[in-house]
DNA sequence: CTGAAAGCGCTTACAG
DNA sequence: CTGAAAGCGCTTACAG
C-alpha cells in the first residue's frame, strides 16, 4: 500500500503539501494541485483513516446504540443517519447491545467517537456516560441536560385513534405494552392513553393494560404473550393498542389462536408504520412517521454540534407523527 | 482525558511498560502491573484504539457489507458475528449499501479494516475488491479465489418441500423470484428447483417463474408484485415457493386480495427462518438454519484468518439448513 | 523485567 | 503558495 511518503516523492511535494490537497485546502496551486493528484492515482494511494483521526483528534465516526435489530423499526431511521453522515464524511457504526452490551460500552469508549446516537430503551450506566462526556462526545437521547433528544410526540396521533375507537362505539380498550409500568407512563403513547381513556368513555379497569418485564423477548413474542395473558383475564374488549407493530402481529396471531378475527371481533392499532404491516391480513392500522427524514435530522443536529460545538446548543428534535388507518380497525360487533 | 503518559508519569514507570501492561504481556512484574493498573483507574484512563491501530498496523475492526437491513433475516447473523468478534477483542461495523454505496466503499477502504464480511447480493466493484485485498483485508463472501465463502445449502431442504409438495399432489408450483433469471439459477433454490421440477412431477411451464428486476424494492413489496404478475399470466397454480420469507408474505397479501385462501387455494413457501413466520395467519412454511451459530462461524473462521494468514486457506464455511412445515402448506383442493 | 527511542500515517502551526 | 518539523497516542524491537 503507497502511503504519504510515497505520494509526496513522486509529486516532488511534501506531505504537507500531500495533506493539504486531501483536504482541499484552497491555497494550494492549481498545478501542484494536479501533480499530486496523478501520483495518488498512479500509487493507488488510499488515505488511512485512524491515522488522520490520531492526528487532528476527530475520527469522523458516529457511533449508533441500538436494541432488537431484528426490528425493522431501527433500520430506515439508521439508514436516514447513514445518508446523510456519509454526504459529510462521517461513517457510522451501529452498535448493537441486545447482547454482551457491557464489552460493547468499552469498545465504544476507545473508539474516539465524534458523536453517539443512543436508541436504547434500557438505561446506560452512568460512568459509561461520564467517559463519553470527559471525551467530549455529542450525544443523542442521553439524559437531557447534555443531549439532544429526538422526541417522536404520539400524543395527537394516539388522541386521534382514541376519537376513532370512540366514534366507532369501543368502550372496552386494552392495551399491550412491551414495557413495565414505569416506562408505559413517560411513554407519550401509554402517558395519553392513562390520562384520556376516562374521558373518551373507555374503561378505566387496570386488567385491560398487560405490561411486560422480560426484556430479552422480541416484540412479536411479546405481543403474543400479552394476549394470551389478557385472554385469560377473561375481561371484555374490542379493541388493542399494541405498543408497536411486531407486538400488534404477535397479538394478531395469539387473536386468531383464540378464535377471535380481527377487526371483526378486535380491532388492532400497533405503532412504528413498518412497511411490512401493509402486508399482513387484515392490514395494520399505525402510527407512521418519516423515518429516514428523522434519521437525518438526527444526523443534521449532531454533525451540526459536532463541528460548532458552541453554535447549536442541546435541545429536543420534534419528529411529526400521524395515523395511518388500516384494515385492522372496525366497529365493535353488537 | 487522561494519556499514556500521565499514566506512566502517576505510576513511575515508562510509556512502554504502561503498554506491556495494557496487553497483557506475561514478563511484566506483578507489583508493575498492579501500579500501573492503580495509576489507570485513578486517571480513567480509556486507551485509544486508533492510535494502538496506526501503531500495530491492526484495526481490530470488522466491517459487514450488506443490503435491505430492513430484513431481519440479517440481524441475527450480525448479532452472531458481533457477539464473537467482541469476544475477541473485534468491532464489527455495519455498512448499509442499500443506497449511496459508492460513496460508503471508499470511506470502507480508508477504515483499515482487518476484515469484510459481504452480504450483498449485488456484485461489488472489481477495483474496490482489488483495494481491500492489497490492504490484506480478510475477506468473506467475495469472489471464490480470495475469499471464504458462506455457503447456505439449501438443496436438501428444497428437495423436501418437492417431495412434499409432490406427496401432497401439487402439480402445478409457481416460484416467485426477488431475483433475475441469472441470479436465480445460481442460487441453490432456484437452481434445484429448475433441475428437478420435472422429476417431481411439477409443470415445466416457465411463465410459473417470475422474476425481479427491480432492487430498490423490499422484498414484501417484490412478493406483491410478483403475485399480481403471476395471477394476471392466467395460469392455474396450487403452490409456490418465495426467495424469502418477506416477499412470501407479500405474496400471502396479494393472494388475499384476490379472493384466493392460503394454504386453500395456494400454499406458500418461503425461506430464511424469520421468527415474525411463525405469527403470521397462517403460519408460514420456510427454510431455517441457526443464524447465530452462522455468524459465530463466520466471525471464528474470519478471526483466525485474520490472525494466523497463513494457517487456513480460504475455503467453504458450509451452513446446514432445514425444513420447517408450517400452516402454510396443505394438499390442493380437488 | 524495564526504559529509551524510533516509527505508524497523518495534521498543523510556523517560517519563509 | 510550500516545506520542515513537531506532535497525535500508541507499539515494538533493542539494550541492558
Amino acid at each position: 500500500m503507497a502511503t504519504r511518503t510515497e505520494v509526496a516523492k513522486l509529486a516532488g511535494v511534501s506531505v504537507g503539501t500531500v495533506s493539504n490537497v486531501m483536504n482541499n485546502k484552497s491555497f494550494v496551486k492549481e498545478s501542484t494541485v494536479e501533480k499530486v493528484r496523478r501520483a495518488m492515482a498512479e500509487l493507488n494511494y488510499v488515505p488511512d483513516y485512524n491515522a488522520k483521526s490520531l492526528a487532528s483528534g476527530k475520527s469522523n465516526h458516529i457511533g449508533i446504540a441500538v436494541y432488537e435489530m431484528t426490528n425493522p423499526y431501527h433500520a430506515e431511521i439508521i439508514q436516514g443517519i447513514e445518508e446523510y453522515a456519509a454526504e459529510h464524511g462521517y461513517i457510522t457504526t451501529v452498535f448493537m447491545l441486545d447482547n454482551t452490551r457491557d464489552k460493547k460500552l468499552d469498545e465504544i469508549c476507545k473508539r474516539r467517537l465524534d458523536g453517539l446516537v443512543n436508541f436504547m430503551s434500557n438505561e446506560l450506566p452512568s460512568d459509561f456516560i461520564g467517559i463519553l462526556t470527559r471525551q467530549n462526545v455529542s450525544l443523542v437521547n442521553f439524559a437531557p441536560e447534555n443531549s439532544f433528544i429526538v422526541m417522536n410526540d404520539y400524543t395527537g396521533a394516539m388522541e386521534e385513534y382514541m376519537r376513532i375507537l370512540r366514534d366507532l362505539g369501543h368502550k372496552n380498550v386494552a392495551y399491550l405494552s412491551t414495557t413495565d409500568p414505569t416506562r408505559f407512563s413517560v411513554d407519550t403513547r401509554g402517558g395519553t392513553f392513562l390520562a384520556r381513556r376516562k374521558e373518551y368513555g373507555f374503561s378505566t379497569d387496570d386488567d385491560l393494560i398487560v405490561y411486560n418485564y422480560n426484556y430479552e423477548l422480541k416484540s412479536e413474542e411479546i405481543g403474543y404473550k400479552n394476549i394470551k395473558q389478557l385472554l385469560a383475564r377473561g375481561k371484555k374488549f374490542t379493541a388493542l393498542f399494541a405498543t408497536n407493530d411486531l407486538s400488534a402481529f404477535g397479538a394478531m396471531r395469539g387473536l386468531h389462536e383464540a378464535g377471535l378475527s380481527c377487526p371483526g371481533d378486535v380491532s388492532v392499532i400497533g405503532c412504528d408504520g413498518l412497511s411490512l404491516g401493509r402486508y399482513m391480513v387484515p392490514s395494520l392500522s399505525t402510527i407512521s412517521f418519516d423515518k429516514r427524514a428523522c434519521g437525518e435530522m438526527i444526523a443534521g443536529a449532531l454533525i451540526n454540534h459536532i463541528e460548532n460545538p458552541s453554535a447549536a446548543p442541546y435541545t429536543v428534535l420534534p419528529v411529526k407523527t400521524s395515523a395511518v388507518l388500516n384494515e385492522s380497525v372496525s366497529a365493535p360487533k353488537q
